[in-house]
DNA sequence: TATGAATGAGTCTTCATTCAT
DNA sequence: CATGAATGAAGACTCATTCAT
């Protein structure tokens, strides 16, 4: 029977997803993708150029979106409307987006965070957190102009560490598999006592 | 000529831990061991049954310490003279046993955290995170005992999450190569945001 | 030029049973068989799963026919009519059926009874005669309730010597390259000699 | 500590041989061997010129007493005296001789038919039927000038195949650890059968 | 005699990739 | 697009043996 060649490749890519995800990039050999995608060995190579690009493929869509959000997020327009302000946590509006966001990239979350050693992408972590680090560090210039009284030692490898914490965070979110209700349980604690954090720190 | 046998045992294990560091454990052969060593490859053999016992080696110590640190941390009476009751976080004490425990074994840190997938050794992060969430959760137990008014609705997920974030912490600390002044003023950083944090969150 | 699957495999089959019979099954290397064959070392393992799995396929067809012939001569139907009730030894029928049978895998039984040792069939021969001792101790069962005056006092370690022995002559009536006919006569001397034999030890 | 040399060399024996019966000759590796006997790996050498002359001197005695028992069964003024002319067998003379025969050199019949694979002994048993189908050829022939209406056409084949079975029963009596008695038990049946099929063969 | 150190040729096996058809 | 066949470099590990001291 003759597939189409769009069916040939979504073959692919999916059950090489399912062995990443099952036994790590470096684990998954070609042989295994090719055997259980009824596809020959050389075949694959007709879709992809190698191997890495196979993982590169699965994880185009969450790095684009992911890239989109954190760009999206240092627009200092965005940033300063947050966060340490609120007293209800529950009211943070981006809540919904991020739960989603896990949600729908969990399985190449898992993928980029615990399954790729040995891939190119073995520092995607550090990535993030490097990411998330120059973010946070945006929003802090913006909270100092605001409130001119606020602790301003605040180190580089501090603000560096809370982004370890929260990228950590998304990962174990997704490796625990919790569900949305869970997620939303855990964002108020981490917010309560993210903001009470803070405020210490920052002396307000 | 007769090369002293403890020189020979320790250019592999130099040797080794340096590719370890630089290409990770898995990304190193014995042969390159072997080459950049000056040593046959068969000769490895004498001095260690097998790959992994190599790094098995270079990292006894560091688990070894970390492992009587954990349990020394784990006793009750120890427990609760800490943290959030303190006002000037510089007082605790043991700050210094902190400091400088990471920085003798900074890059054994980094080899068990950055670089070990592919050995028995590849999980070691989920271990200590789980060692150190265990701690925790006993510690949680002695404070709701000793202030009834606690919030009581804290999450072993978020237990985990900070333990987490204590584990990265060390992971980072030493691969950013802070010094000890570095770590010091972090230290106190995170000290002061924590304390912040949990009063908050458990209401206190 | 692409050469025929079926061909290589033949190949790697021939020249792996050639050097088997010559050196031995764990004297000969994958190297030795990958170079005779002209064919490369990971070449081979793309016909087979690892050196066992060649002599398996070698030895297949004789296991699957000899465990065939042992079965068919456990029914109890065809036990009794034989041997030493018979005067002239060469009535006898199923001799045809097992000349042909050694002729035809004469080779294979060379491997199976002396050049496995290291491989999975190395201990081929044991198995085969407790089969037989227990084919042995059925048949003998059946005689004592045929003829009850018959020695009770036959010891097991009496009937795995004769089954030994038997399995000893198939494997030397192979290596010994006997044709047909010397086979013939020998069998009819081994049964002259057999039914003389437990005739006195039987008391009949 | 001192220790004599013969001792040394008594104890690189012993371990050997213990080993060999355990995994045979070519599964113990001469460290296996040093590490036991508290030898350092090339002292070995100095009083083994290699791994398969300590298997030679272990198996020397047996071999050589083999040798001359061969030897005098050959003697024809011996060989005439026996057997089949005997009606009860447990008369037989050399009874004694031989189980003592076994029960002396178990362990190194144990070695030398089972567990000397990969050693230049591995064909020891071929030998030794060679060695026993000429002895019983010689006696054939006595026994036809004896008594020239005998049988004259048993083919040298059948001869060979019951000095296979005399030699396996030698392998198994050893191998299944049967005491002087089952040995005994076990002869009586053996010359019972033996003489009832001599006899018959024979024309007798 | 004894030792510690070292060696080299060897073992089987894996795997991403290429190439002619 | 698809296939079957083949490849070469690499992987960890073993082991009898030698040699200088």
């Amino acid at each position: 029977m003759q597939t189409k060649k769009e069916d040939t490749r979504k073959v692919i890519l999916e059950v090489s997803k399912a062995f990443f995800l099952e036994k790590g990039y470096s684990k998954t050999s070609m042989r295994d993708i090719a055997k259980e995608a009824n596809v020959t060995l050389s075949n694959i190579y007709n879709y992809f150029k190698n191997k890495d690009e196979i993982l590169e493929v699965i994880l185009q869509p969450v790095l684009r979106d992911m890239e989109l959000m954190l760009t999206r997020h240092n627009d200092p327009n965005y940033a300063t409307a947050q966060w340490f302000e609120v007293e209800d946590v529950s009211e943070i509006e981006d809540f919904k987006e991020y739960v989603e966001f896990i949600t729908t990239y969990r399985e190449e979350f898992k993928l980029l965070f615990y399954k790729c050693s040995g891939s190119k992408y073995e520092n995607v972590k550090e990535f993030f957190i490097d990411k998330y680090t120059e973010s946070s560090r945006t929003y802090l210039q913006l909270m100092k102009d605001k409130y001119p009284q606020i602790n301003k030692d605040i180190s580089d490898f501090f603000l560096h560490t809370t982004a370890a914490w929260w990228v950590q965070i998304v990962s174990e979110t997704v490796s625990h598999n919790l569900n949305e209700e869970q997620i939303l349980q855990f964002l108020k604690e981490y917010m309560t006592f993210g903001t009470g954090g803070w405020k210490r720190l920052m002396n307000l």
